[in-house]
DNA sequence: CCTCTGCGAAGAGGA
């Protein structure tokens, strides 16, 4: 039984006389959670008395953060019931938030390191390119693949990095050979080949210890934790050990933990006799106590403290040695620039003032988001028993099919998928794959490859697939935080001159005519072209954003400048590409995922395996290179640079998001629409929430061009939109646009068109009644709506229904078969005839009303024909939305 | 009360 609580109050550590003798303990107050299996009223406060080296733990906590003791006692004293720890407790702070393994090691080396290593970010580095490689050949080694056929393999695979930091790949085979024939060495020591006793790469989550990592190895259930390093001494490395040993922790969380760990350190092999003395054995085993166990909990739990306050380590918590320490230099940096009190000291001038408010706002908003996502981890054990409540984030109940071994040692599990499964899950996804139980069961992660009627999984060992849920990342949280790093401490003076209102931005003035039709988009390129420091070009629905930027991107590279394309999904990265090669230009390098570039634009994304000076030269001779900004984030395009970025959805990007490309570059360009859908952003932060295209078009309206021709919406349908969000500016491009009717369409009969529905824009009320977040009698009127256009010939491609919420999706897709998808996920298209369920009755309360940007995105769909469905007496309790009607009435 | 895209899956090392 765990007991657990909010803190109301910590007491001083005391020293108490005991039948064993003097004995610390610290009284806490705490608010639990429960009490004898009931959930306790809100008013009940019970005192929790933490013990011996617990009293450390409580030294770290304060009020308002949660405490969680397992195997507590009950005790009584002056008749108060109250719990105390035993011999058999540990003391979990926070146990909310997910600390990472490795974070519990670099901590153990010194706090201030863990927080250099969030903030900056692991460069690319040789080191630790080969320690990667090392570790995937050591596992093909455990899944009984041929050393040689592993290395080229691994080395090959990694042929960007490798290439960019000027590595040869046979050098590299050597050096990586050498290694890991002391791992095969030491597998082929007798009985430890036999293959149950080992498997690879396994993913750990503990719901208890508030604690995630993967471990490299499991023999005999005992961690093992491979080191590509040298480590002479008799005695593993204690932070190395304590790395294993938090995987032992994390074994024992469900039943006993192992009592040994093993660390191997593979260069020990590698090396000569006369280069080092003393103990040459790669592996090293150690001995896990408890002892060593509570040292992992209480190292977490000050690490959570610490989190919970936003305090700043200076690295005096620790006795580590700065002038050993390889961070000391980005230590004294960092703390010069911050102006951060730090044991190593400070080098360097403070940046000013305001600049350190913005990156205080800013870190604090980002950790927000990743308290975000570590709450999506907890809905991997928290829903796993009410599995109706976790359908739209997992599958389940899926038929496990049967299982392969791959050529490369993984495996590719197959498995039923029930009829009218829904989630969020999608091909190319990484999912947590398991027989039943994410957490604690048998799991693995894996890549979805397929997803249908029936789902197909490559996971690194093979298990039953009975169910499959969204595996959380923090990626993009990190990549926000390590760009908002390098803009503000790394970044160039004149830059944050214009990021801050310093000054203005400066045009050179450009003559040349690019485009000939439309005096706008003109403008937009000539102003990007010309800009000294950035340009804006807000592009409202239709007007061709997406053309304009092509036109862009072809005027820097004649003009020989180096263009880094970016925008925040993979779809707009895409189009943009789409209508660049459609102008006639394709030397362009596209970066990311093989699932996540589309099918059509694979042939110019850039391998990273191969040859490495061919793969590097690949990258670095494009004068186009494409990328997410979450991309641009990443280890290795932080390393490139541009002279110009071009980013489009520039108004859904956070602007530490926006910050990872533009740190990359001299001068940017931002595409977008603030009176579109803002950045998601899960804890509502509202400076994270604001886009830096907003920010900067409300400061620098003077380096903004609007496009105000749109190509998509009829006169009518268009009306509203115009006089709502952009002051009636927006205007048809050509008179056929304005006056584009259903007809237009081939095989389309208007008379056969219920004469209501050739308006153009309709409203309709069919009385309907919103239950939670679906209203089911208006799912039946828009598939009503839905049959008479294509009763009237129109092609159900080119009919899409759009509503606020997913479930009322769901409802509308049992009923029609066109598509339908929420308003968020409909932005940036459009279609002939788009159908609006609002689903609303009585009053418009909820979030999802209050912006009415989303309205416009729904609205600004339609081409020719545009449907509203909802409930009028909702829809009028609001001005905006009343209007909406009149216009939709009129 | 809600919307939801990214991410080499984490972690890889230097002495």
């Amino acid at each position: 039984m765990n007991l657990r609580g909010t803190i109301i109050d910590v007491g001083e550590v005391r020293s108490v006389s005991t039948q064993h003798g003097e004995r610390d303990l610290v009284e806490t107050t705490i608010r639990p959670e429960r009490l004898d299996g009931e959930r306790a009223p809100d008013d009940r406060e019970i005192t929790v008395t933490l013990w011996g080296k617990w009293t450390h733990t409580a030294e770290h906590a304060a009020a308002g953060m949660d405490l969680l003791v397992t195997n507590p006692e009950e005790t009584e004293f002056r008749g108060e019931r109250g719990y105390a720890t035993t011999s058999d407790s540990y003391v979990v702070l926070e146990p909310d938030f997910l600390v990472d393994v490795t974070d519990v090691r670099s901590w153990v080396q010194c706090p201030r390191m863990y927080y250099l290593n969030k903030l900056s970010g692991v460069p690319l580095a040789y080191p630790v390119v080969k320690g990667t490689i090392v570790h995937e050949v050591f596992g093909d080694l455990l899944r009984g693949r041929d050393l040689d056929a592993a290395v080229a393999d691994r080395v090959e695979a990694a042929g960007l990095e490798l290439g960019l930091l000027g590595r040869e790949a046979a050098e590299v085979r050597d050096e990586v050979r050498r290694n890991a024939a002391a791992i095969e060495g030491w597998l082929a020591q007798g009985t430890l080949t036999e293959e149950d006793e080992w498997r690879s790469e396994y993913t750990l989550i503990s719901p208890t210890f508030g604690i995630k990592g993967r471990a490299d190895a499991l023999r005999r259930d005992s961690p093992v934790e491979l080191k590509t390093g040298k480590n002479t001494k008799r005695d593993p490395r204690f932070h190395d050990k304590i790395q294993a040993a938090t995987y032992a922790l994390l074994l024992g969380e469900s039943g006993d933990p192992p009592n040994t760990g093993t660390l191997l350190y593979t260069k020990n092999a590698a090396l000569d006799r006369s280069e080092a003395s003393g103990d040459l054995s790669p592996a090293k085993e150690f001995s896990v106590g408890r002892g060593l166990l509570e040292f992992v909990v209480r190292t977490r739990n000050e690490i959570a403290a610490a989190e919970a306050e936003r305090r700043v380590p200076t690295g005096y918590e620790a006795d580590a040695k700065c002038e050993w320490c390889f961070e000391q230099d980005t230590c004294m940096v960092v703390s010069g620039r911050l102006d951060q009190e730090s044991k190593a000291g400070q080098v360097g001038t403070a940046i000013p003032a305001e600049e350190r408010e913005y990156f205080e706002a800013f870190y604090r908003a980002i950790e927000d988001e990743r308290r975000a996502v570590h709450a999506e981890y907890r809905k991997l054990w928290e829903q796993s028993a009410t599995e109706r409540a976790a359908a739209d984030r997992a599958l389940i109940d899926l038929e496990p099919l049967g299982r392969r071994q791959l050529p490369d040692g993984d495996w590719e599990l197959r498995a039923g998928v029930p009829d009218g499964a829904v989630s969020k899950l999608r091909e190319g996804d990484v999912a947590l794959a398991s027989a039943g139980d994410p957490i604690g069961g048998d799991a693995e992660l894996g890549r979805i490859q397929a997803l249908g009627d029936e789902a197909v999984v490559t996971v690194d060992e093979p298990l039953d697939l009975r169910r499959l849920d969204v595996y959380p990342s923090e990626i993009s949280v990190s990549r926000q935080l390590t760009a908002l790093h390098d803009a503000l401490l790394k970044g160039d003076s004149e830059r944050k001159d214009v990021l801050f209102g310093r000054r203005e931005p400066t045009f050179r003035e450009v003559t040349e005519t690019f485009v000939d039709n439309n005096d706008a988009q003109n403008t937009a390129v000539r102003r990007a072209v010309g800009a000294d420091d950035f340009a804006l070009v807000h592009g409202p629905p239709g007007t061709g954003k997406t053309y304009t930027i092509a036109h862009v991107v072809r005027a820097l590279v004649e003009r020989g400048e180096r263009v880094l394309l970016s925008a925040f999904t993979n779809r707009a990265v895409d189009n943009a590409l789409d209508a660049l090669r459609d102008q006639g230009f394709a030397d362009i390098a596209r970066v990311g995922t093989a699932t996540g570039v589309r099918e059509d634009m694979r042939d110019v994304r850039l391998e990273r395996r191969g040859e490495p000076n061919d793969r590097a030269a690949a990258l670095r001779s494009s004068p186009v290179v494409a990328a997410t900004t979450a991309t641009c984030g990443s280890r290795v395009l932080r390393e490139e640079s541009f002279d110009v970025a071009v980013v489009d959805e520039a108004s859904q990007l956070t602007e530490p998001g926006t910050l990872a490309a533009i740190n990359l570059v001299d001068r940017f360009i931002l595409v977008g629409d603030h009176q579109q859908l803002p950045p998601v952003v899960q804890s509502g932060d509202e400076r994270l929430a604001t886009s830096l295209f907003e920010r900067l078009h409300d400061a620098h309206p003077e380096a903004a061009t609007m496009l105000d021709r749109q190509y998509r919406m009829s006169q009518r349908i268009q009306a509203f939109a115009s006089a709502e969000f952009y002051d009636g500016a927006l205007r048809p491009a050509t008179p056929e646009v304005a006056g584009g009717t259903l007809d237009d369409l081939p095989g389309v009969d208007g008379e056969r068109l219920d004469p209501e529905l050739r308006q153009g824009v309709r409203f309709v009320d069919p009385d309907g009644r919103r239950e939670g977040n679906a209203n089911p009698a208006e799912a039946d009127r828009v598939a009503a709506v839905v049959a008479s256009f294509l009763d009237a010939g129109v092609d159900p491609d080119d009919v899409v229904v759009i509503a606020p919420f997913r479930a009322q999706v769901a409802e509308i897709n049992r009923r029609v078969d066109v598509a339908v998808d929420t308003v968020d996920r409909f932005q940036g298209s459009s279609a002939e005839v788009v159908v609006v369920s609002f689903v609303a009755t009585d009053d418009l309360d909820g979030p999802i009303f209050e912006d009415t940007r989303r309205v416009n995105v729904a609205l600004t769909r339609a081409k020719k024909a545009l449907v509203l469905v909802g409930d009028a007496a909702a829809l009028e309790s609001e001005p905006f939305y009343a209007r909406m009607l009149d216009w939709a009435r009129r």
